[in-house]
RNA sequence: GCCCAGGUGGUGGAAUGGUAGACACUGGGGACUUAAAAUCCCUUGCCAGUAAUGGCGUGCGGGUUCAAGUCCCGCCCUGGGUACCA
């Protein structure tokens, strides 16, 4: 063995010194498993399957940071550690590349984005390379590849023959000064209102042609397969919230005086007798018709100012309530009631009907508004004494809580859930309301007047045209249509051939004034020639094909992000999304780690094409990821965001270069539990430098030879030996939980234990090894060399814990007088619940806090604690 | 406001209802060294005491229990999310 060591069979020897030599250590080990492939995963391997996942990353500009490692060194020791284990793992990586930050430079600089992709891209692969984490590159993907995109344009597809995409105007913001039009994240909020994060430029909402997706007919699924998903409790509550599933009514009350009439959403059908007035949002179409001419000038100026306002300005002047009245008056169809028709901006025109029968007396915000505008408030609820009520009895709250009808006519006294059905069956046989489900979830916004996406598969073709057109190739049920250049235009499918419809090359990546696509100006691969048979597309006229214009749009960053987990399983397959074999075998994530920030949008979209998916038979089942861990978040030194502004920006580079990959890693482990948010501290690093230290002295002598402890005994002494199966035990466990930081801890215990050994066996210190391999991988495969061994500690398996060895002879049994310490005592493992206490009533510190009291009671826990109560 | 997470030494944190502070960092003292680095040893929650030991102590106030950081009730504070959802 000794001679192996001197002639280490594949390799040179990383150091010529005898010290831990990380900076020569790591980079080789990369390097090995890369040339090795040792992480790539084999499909139909006859092993069980683990398939761990991380969010991919966005390769911005910036390249990694701090935040990027954390989560990255937990899914990649797991990944080693599952493989020891005995698993078949897949742990792959890719890049989310389509986004914002590459446009924007392109515009600035002109530089194609598929450039600065690949630069950014090279950059991040080297610096996670330099972090040890070892991924399967066969398997690597890029959301901006026109091989992968060719299927988030075939998703797309069957999204819109499906009926699930359709075509509106929804504002967006748009700013005239730049001309183009920005994300949330580009607009600033000022007291002088809207502003454009580049130029400070006013920004207003306009109307804009987008593309929108039905996620909100898959609201009921998308709740209900939330139940058997192994995630956090919290990230659940969340999507649940945001889709905010609500059951209510929709009731129809007529207008005095005109011919229309007004439908309200309630989930209080029950408080109908007590609805006093209603709101309409002043985005409302009825507005203008309902508006009496002496309330005019004060209701459309009420309304302009409204529409001025940014949601969020809406929002913060919540606190008090303005409206105006619009002169008009409905007819509460359960009593005849006249009760007037409020405009006011506290009414949301994009939830439910954009219009509300206001309940003052059981609605908070109905009260506050009523208050304000002294209107009145009816109780028809009754509280039971819960409400608070002033001198004279009126209500001084809303009462918001069930309760028993009165002053409801025919329903008094029924209870509130009983009245809800009757008032509805009630109000049905007139056709004035019916029970309805509401969701807050919005159609989903799926496009973007950008560049660096991926193009709609989609052709706009005359009304005439439209008639010709395969069906296959159309959305069926619900045509999609919409005025372009002022005439009517149906969407049509390309054919799958098509794809992938590429990107053209664009002169500038600018959009157009009006706010159109970069695309919309790049006339040759604009106008086209189609096939109404097939789906077919020409730039050149030919004989029975359709003219048309292709969709100038692209799709938002969300669409490649939503699948890609599919992809790794077989990312090469150019017939289909994924191979039907490769599916079952893989199955999805088995893990998927990724932060919090991502809890409802992306793990939304996901899901919502997965269950499409899944309806369209492509996939075997409904839900994506089984079990899902959010990491938490790593502040500045100062406890703090780190953010550049702040200077509290920690650069992972920097660490490696002092410290190593492998301390970094452990670092960034042991500073707290992985979902918590914890603040860097530098400092704290000497303490896993010294660690490492420790473990490769463990191994490796001062003068470069192996420790001459190795292998002087035949057996470890028993404390040692306990110590070591403790950790076993305690760190196979943890791992399965993702607890590294006291996995750790154990580690450092045992390092420490075996330290101080006067004679160490080989079994022993190459157990520490492989526990220690997962986190610290480089330092553990260089070790695991250096006692003699070819193969990759990869290939060397897992040590086992042997229980018996935990087993001691005597335990520490705790003494307390009325709860408290009172001293303890060495008793054999097996001590009688007898002998225990009579041990404990022996213990001088026991005997002087009982003396002269009663013992009333005496507990003893096996082989923990004797408790003694005395008064 | 609502929803979520959290509050433990100088710091990061540990603790199936069973000795609170494991493991580290920092600080203090010492050994080795010409010196430094590295390494090793001791010490480090607060108060009283030379010590033995005693008292206090997990945001605050109650409660359940032989026993509470942990469970229950009511508050306070911090961080994150969200924005009047009828």
């Amino acid at each position: 063995m000794q001679t192996n060591l001197l002639n280490p069979p594949f390799s040179k020897m990383a150091t010529q010194t005898t010290d831990y030599d990380f900076s020569a250590i790591e980079p080789k080990w990369q390097d090995f498993w890369k040339q090795h492939a040792t992480y790539h995963a084999q499909d139909f391997e006859d092993k069980p399957t683990f398939y761990i996942l991380d969010m991919f990353p966005y390769p911005s500009g910036a390249g990694l940071h701090i935040g990027h490692p954390e989560g990255y060194t937990a899914s990649d020791a797991l990944k080693r550690y599952k493989k020891a284990k005995g698993y078949n793992v897949l742990h792959p990586m890719g890049w989310d590349a389509f986004g914002l930050p590459t446009e924007q430079y392109a515009i600035k600089t002109g530089k194609h984005p598929r450039e600065t992709t690949a630069t950014n891209v090279d950059n991040f692969k080297a610096q996670l390379s330099q972090l040890g984490f070892a991924y399967d590159w066969s398997r690597e993907i890029n959301t901006t590849d026109p091989g992968y995109y060719k299927w988030t344009q075939w998703i797309f597809m069957q999204l819109f023959k499906k009926g699930l995409a359709y075509v509106d105007e929804k504002p967006v913001w748009f700013c005239p000064d730049l001309g183009t039009v920005l994300a949330n994240e580009e607009v600033l909020n000022t007291a002088e209102g809207p502003r454009s994060e580049r130029g400070h430029f006013p920004v207003e909402r306009r109307p804009i042609r987008q593309w929108v997706l039905r996620i909100t007919e898959y609201g009921d699924k998308l709740i209900a397969g939330l139940k058997d998903l192994d995630w956090p409790d919290s990230t659940k509550r969340l999507q649940e919230n945001w889709i905010g599933r609500s059951e209510g009514a929709e009731i129809t009350f007529d207008i005095s005086g005109h011919a229309a009439d007004l439908t309200v959403f309630t989930t209080r059908p029950d408080t109908l007798f007590g609805a006093t007035y209603m709101v309409i949002s002043p985005e409302h179409p009825l507005l203008s018709q309902i508006t009496s001419k002496q309330q005019s000038t004060a209701v459309f100026g009420y309304a302009e100012k409204a529409k001025s306002k940014s949601d969020l300005e809406r929002a913060e002047l919540s606190k008090e309530k303005t409206g105006v009245w619009t002169g008009a008056t409905a007819i509460n169809p359960i009593n005849g009631q006249e009760i007037p028709i409020w405009v006011a901006d506290y009414v949301l025109m994009t939830y439910g009907t954009g219009a509300i029968m206001a309940v003052p007396a059981h609605d908070t915000r109905d009260f506050e508004f009523a208050k304000e505008f002294s209107l009145d408030i009816i109780q028809v609820i009754d509280d039971n004494g819960a409400a608070k009520k002033d001198n004279s009895g009126a209500l001084l709250e809303a009462y918001t809580g069930p309760g028993n009808l009165i002053n409801s006519g025919e329903q008094s006294g029924k209870d509130s859930e009983t009245a809800k059905k009757a008032v509805i069956e009630e109000l049905a046989i007139d056709q004035r309301g019916t029970a309805t489900i509401n969701f807050k979830l919005r159609d989903w916004l799926f496009s973007r007047q950008r560049y660096w996406g991926e193009p709609f598969p989609i052709a706009w073709v005359s009304e005439a045209d439209y008639a010709k057109v395969n069906n296959t190739l159309k959305s069926m049920e619900r045509p999609v249509s919409c005025q372009i250049d002022g005439e009517l235009r149906f969407a049509v499918a390309l054919t799958e051939s098509e794809l992938p419809l590429a990107l053209p090359e664009v002169e500038s990546y600018t959009p157009s004034p009006d706010g159109q696509s970069p695309l919309s100006k790049a006339d040759a691969w604009l106008h086209i020639y189609l096939d109404p048979a097939t789906g077919a597309t020409s730039s050149e006229p030919i004989e029975g094909w359709i003219n048309a214009s292709r969709e100038t749009n692209t799709m938002p960053q969300w669409a490649g992000s939503c699948w890609y987990y599919l992809r790794y399983v077989d990312p090469n397959n150019d017939t289909a999304l994924i191979d039907t074999e490769k599916e079952k075998y893989w199955g999805y994530p088995d893990l998927y780690i990724g932060g919090a920030e991502h809890a409802v949008l992306h793990l939304l979209y996901a899901r919502f094409w997965h269950h499409v998916l899944y309806d369209l038979g492509v996939l075997s089942d409904p839900e994506p990821f089984k079990k899902l861990f959010h990491q938490g978040i790593i502040l500045g030194e100062d406890g703090e965001k780190m953010s550049k502004s702040r200077g509290n920006v920690v650069n992972p580079e920097t660490i490696i270069k002092d410290y190593g990959a492998d301390a970094l890693r452990l670092y960034l482990m042991f500073l707290g539990p992985l979902e918590a948010m914890k603040p860097w501290n530098t400092k704290g690093i000497e303490g896993i430098a010294r660690f490492l230290r420790k473990s490769w002295r463990l191994v490796v002598a001062e003068d470069g030879s192996i420790n001459p402890k190795i292998s002087t005994t035949d057996q470890l002494d028993t404390e040692s030996d306990r110590i070591l199966h403790a950790t076993i035990k305690k760190v196979t466990e943890d791992y399965e939980a993702l607890g590294f930081n006291t996995a750790i801890s154990q580690m450092m215990i045992c390092v420490n234990q075996l330290g101080k050994a006067d004679a160490l066996t080989l079994e022993a210190v190459e157990s520490f090894i492989k526990l220690l391999a997962p986190l610290a991988p480089h330092i553990a495969e260089e070790l695991w060399q250096l006692m003699g061994h070819t193969c990759s500690i990869a290939e060397a398996g897992w040590p086992e814990c042997d229980k018996s060895k935990l087993v001691e002879d005597t335990i520490k049994v705790i003494f307390q007088v009325n709860g408290k310490y009172r001293g303890d005592a060495l008793l054999p493992a097996n001590v009688s619940k007898g002998d225990a206490i009579t041990a404990a009533k022996n213990h001088e510190r026991v005997t002087a806090h009982v003396d002269g009291k009663t013992i009333k009671r005496e507990i003893y826990v096996p082989g923990k604690i004797v408790n003694i109560v005395a008064i």
